[in-house]
DNA sequence: TTTAAAGTTACGTCACTTACTAATGTATTG
DNA sequence: CAATACATTAGTAAGTGACGTAACTTTAAA
């Protein structure tokens, strides 16, 4: 199955964020889109969810802007792809009255639970280009 | 994101091949299709991605069907899982020219390993409704 | 050797989702 | 109050998922 983009975009908008943190200056919208190579319309939407799930924080009027709501150390894929998507990562339909829907549907929900593990195990600070993190695993 | 219904068909066509595998007969389409609950025409296109995959045998003719082609616990989700969706179970774009592009894709590749794992330790047997491994931990 | 039962393949399709664009509203600052 | 930047909602085109339908092929049994 195919990871969202809208997804994959929210890393990269955190990701960008997040090279700046330290700066703690706010950053706005046309400025995170063209250093992600996004559409500024569509960045506006997934910052809005990421600041309803507490991610970011935004500042509205004239200098406003947006800005990580905790350090990146302290961001993981997990929060990312349960604020992008919701109560699971990977959702599972309950089940349709066949003879083993019940036991597939609790075996992909296990599945879910430990792919969720796995996912607080990597942190927005190791999504930044160029941080001292990436050198071990990435690409 | 949400898990195909196919991959969770498939599951539970391949778990009520499971449950009569010691008989060692054929079971026709119509009869798994029931068992499961299953539009028959649909079910046919799903085993006919996991007899190409090497999941199951099947009979053409009278009295044909189908038959797993291994013992239920050499069949894992992991193999099911990546008979359906192809080469990787959670697929992201290899990204956009953006900044940080190039080191989420590289984590979710991670993160997809990683499920892989997971899946690889869940048997088809445990699928199979009343099978003596489902008491601990299905619901 | 027919015949009917079964799998095989290809095509069609309709509703839904995704990834956007666009327009309008709202808050903040100088 | 005017300029600026975020917020929200609506609209949409293309793609995908989950089926249904139909014609074909193989095989066992009568």
């Amino acid at each position: 199955m195919r990871l969202p983009l809208k997804t994959e975009y929210a890393c990269q908008i955190l990701a960008q964020l997040a090279s700046t943190y330290a700066e703690e200056g706010v950053r706005q919208v046309e400025d995170l889109a063209v250093a992600e190579n996004l559409s500024p319309n569509y960045s506006v939407q997934i910052l809005t969810v990421l600041r309803q799930a507490g991610l970011v924080i935004s500042r509205r009027g004239k200098n406003g802007g947006y800005l990580l709501a905790k350090h990146p150390d302290e961001i993981t894929l997990a929060d990312i792809a349960l604020a992008m998507e919701g109560g699971s990562i990977i959702e599972s339909s309950p089940g349709n009255e066949g003879m083993s829907a019940g036991n597939v549907h609790a075996a992909w929900v296990r599945v879910n639970e430990a792919l969720l593990e796995n996912c607080r195990e990597i942190k927005l600070s190791e999504l930044v280009a160029g941080s001292e993190d990436d050198s071990d695993w990435m690409i």
